[in-house]
RNA sequence: GUGGGUGUGGCGAAGUGGUUAACGCACCGGAUUGUGGCUCCGGCAUUCGUGGGUUCAAGUCCCAUCACCCACCCCA
């Protein structure tokens, strides 16, 4: 137990760390030339802020947080999304005093008590939008332009980008009388869990994955068709700014999402063969939101991206991101107890002057520093020995060439620079 | 929460119930005087996830437990 990490955690070890800091890095520079700028929320907040934030009624809520008391009687749950902690940030630092909207960005990890699988943890990472106070269509499709964009920086192709629209709370009802009309009399055929849907949200039936459910979901009645006209327009607009900068989508009626809080625009990019979690990005317009936790009337939209998906399908992709492993670029090589101490002073100048340096720190032979310097890919070896301390030389060795030379010690740190930097 | 699969050294991986648990890679050391990449030699699991049980004898059989993987569910 003591060696073992918790169950759905990972370690991000050196050489996959660096893959990491790429598409974070990306990620930030995307967001900044759309003109969103990153916030950092805790990774906990007060459980009531999830029940009312992500719905009472959602899995999340349901089973998957991770909660706790305090030490001081607080109930405090470990942030299972961004969007709650984001608003609550929103609100709480009165960011709608600014010149609106306010668009931000978040990066960073998120807790669900799920069961792990391809795919899946019980700590992940989510790259994540937000955007309140406007609710223009040229938001949505920027939001999902942004989504997209970042992709395909990052080299990702044979994606799919469904959109769908869920309605809003004036059309939404009458929709969901529809269907539970519709499926009332079907109850022996749907599944166990859908049975429970009818109540609660009727909706996710036609997301449901069971084939008898899927099959009676064909007929069903669309959202298209009982939407409302203000958020028929609304969805044709978001498709036209998609189509005037060539964003291809797929219209996909029986997109449902599964928290609470989405209206209007909902949208996924789907990849195919990173396991059966086949969704990297997820997101939506929630308009009700921000009121609903104790705002002014405010429209919000935003997406969130799962890191983890997003490596494993750059992998599947055959997209080798190039890992910037700091490799030195000196080794320092000693034989002796004096020339060791040289090596320490040598190695902490040159770091001083940029050059990265590595030295040997268990008394290994010539042979085995050597080794060691071979396997680091370093460009150039410092010999010391007592020939080359007795005289204040140092012997300089090329590893690609084998050349080596002598130089004065009071010359090393520039002869370096100059070999190295062409300075 | 439910179901299936797996569990031998740092990694990969052999191992019909019977003596010192193959092999490959990695790692460490060496092959005369202070020098890497190739080659050669040597070292590296009191132990087979853990705990019980069966047996004269278990890594090999049984039970339990834990962990990991995959799927359902749900989602990123």
């Amino acid at each position: 137990m003591l060696t073992t990490r918790p169950r759905g955690t990972n370690d991000i070890l050196p050489g996959e760390v660096e893959k990491w800091q790429y598409i974070e890095e990306i990620a930030r520079q995307v967001s900044g030339q759309f003109g969103y700028h990153e916030i950092r929320t805790p990774l906990f907040e007060h459980t009531e802020l999830f029940l009312r934030g992500v719905g009472e009624t959602t899995d999340i809520v349901e089973k998957e947080m991770y909660s706790f008391e305090d030490r001081g009687k607080r109930n405090i749950t470990l942030r299972p999304e961004g969007t709650a902690s984001t608003v609550r940030a929103f609100l709480e630092n009165k960011l709608y005093a600014n010149p609106q909207p306010t668009k931000l960005f978040y990066i960073g990890p998120m807790f669900r008590y799920d069961r792990p699988q391809a795919g899946r943890y019980r700590q992940f990472h989510q790259f994540g939008i937000e955007v309140f106070g406007s609710h223009h269509p040229s938001v949505d499709a920027e939001v999902i332009g942004l989504a997209c964009e970042y992709l395909e920086r990052l080299g990702l192709n044979q994606l799919k980008v469904h959109i769908n629209t869920v309605g809003c709370p004036k059309c939404r009802p009458q929709y969901r009388e529809a269907l539970i009309k519709y499926f009332q009399d079907k109850k022996d055929i749907l599944c166990k869990t859908c049975l429970g849907r009818l109540e609660k949200n009727p909706l996710r039936i036609l997301d449901c994955k069971n084939t008898q459910c899927q099959e009676l979901s064909l007929n069903a009645p669309t959202i298209q068709n009982s939407t409302c006209s203000e958020c028929q327009i609304h969805f044709q607009q978001v498709q036209n700014y998609l189509d005037s900068v060539g964003i291809e989508y797929i219209v996909n009626p029986k997109l449902v999402r599964g928290l609470d809080y989405y209206t209007h625009t909902a949208f996924e990019i789907l990849v195919q063969g990173i396991g059966a979690q086949s969704a990297i990005c997820g997101g939506g317009r929630y308009n009700g939101l921000i009121e609903q936790c104790g705002g002014k009337p405010t429209p919000g939209i935003g997406f969130a991206m799962g890191m983890e998906r997003l490596l494993l399908t750059l992998e599947l992709q055959g997209i080798s991101l190039i890992a910037n492993y700091n490799n030195p670029e000196i080794y320092i090589a000693t034989v002796g107890e004096e020339t060791e101490q040289l090596a320490f002073r040598l190695a902490m100048q040159l770091r001083k002057k940029g050059i990265s340096v590595e030295k040997d720190y268990l008394d290994k032979s010539l042979k085995a520093q050597m080794k060691t310097a071979d396997r680091l890919n370093v460009k150039y070896t410092l010999i010391i020995g007592e020939e080359e301390f007795e005289k204040n030389q140092v012997t300089i060795r090329n590893m690609a060439t084998s050349q080596q030379n002598k130089i004065p010690i009071s010359d090393i740190i520039s002869y370096i620079e100059r070999s190295l930097r062409g300075k």
